[in-house]
DNA sequence: GCATTATTTAGATATTTGTCTAAATATCTA
DNA sequence: TAGATATTTAGACAAATATCTAAATAATGC
C-alpha cells in the first residue's frame, strides 16, 4: 500500500465524500459528480488521485466509466492506523 | 472531533513520524526532534497542526514542553474509517 | 538581573494543490 | 461518418502548505 498516496487522498474533504458515495454501491463519474458543484475536470482530477491511492477501482462501462471502492485499501489503511494507537494491539506488536 | 483537521494533519509523512515516535512514550519537543533533519521552527509548525487536530497533548514540564499522544481522537478516526468500509460495520448502520 | 537553553511566533519563499476553461479522446446512435 | 454525450488531459491561476531565518517568549541557574 501506498501510504502517503492514501493519505494524501483522504486529506480533501471532496475526495472523502465521494468514498462516502461510493460506499451506496458503483456510479458512473457522472452520476458521483451530481452531488458536487465542481466541474467535471475538478472531479476528474479527483478521481486520478483516488485511483493513484488504489482507493478506487474503475471499469469501463459503454460510454461511461464507473468506479467502485477498493476496500481492501481501506482495510489496511485502518489496520496501520490501529497500529498507532497505544490501547489497541500494542506498539510494535505482531498483528 | 474535526475530521477535516485530523486528516489534514495525517497527511504530511513527518507528522506521522512524530506520532509514532510518540507511540513510544511521552517526549518533550526537542527529544522528537533529534529524528528529524529540519528546524526547531518547522518541528513547532508540525505540532501546531497535530494539536489543532486534537491528536497530541502537551504539558510543560520546567524548561521543556512535552508531548503525548491522544490516543482517543485516534481511536475515533479509526471507527469513522471503518465506517467507510462496506465489508466491515455495514453501510449507514448504527455502530 | 543576565546569560543560556527550549520552544514558539513572524515573515518570506518555493512547492503543492484544487479549481477553472478549453481542447482532446472515447463511445454511442442516427 | 457526423453529432451528441461522457470523461480525461493540458495549461493557467489562486490558495494552502512546508520550510527557512530571525526575533520573541519562557524557564533555569549563576
Amino acid at each position: 500500500m501506498k501510504q502517503q498516496a492514501v493519505f494524501r487522498a483522504l486529506a480533501d474533504p471532496t475526495r472523502r465524500a465521494i468514498l462516502k458515495r461510493l460506499h451506496g454501491g458503483a456510479m458512473s463519474a457522472g452520476e458521483i459528480g451530481e452531488a458536487f458543484d465542481i466541474t467535471g475536470a475538478s472531479l476528474s482530477h479527483h478521481f486520478a488521485v483516488l485511483k493513484q491511492a488504489d482507493l478506487v477501482r474503475t471499469e469501463r462501462r459503454g460510454q461511461y466509466i464507473v468506479y467502485s471502492l477498493n476496500s481492501t485499501v481501506m482495510e489496511d489503511l485502518t489496520r496501520m492506523m490501529l497500529d498507532l494507537i497505544p490501547s489497541a494491539g500494542g506498539k510494535g506488536g505482531k498483528r
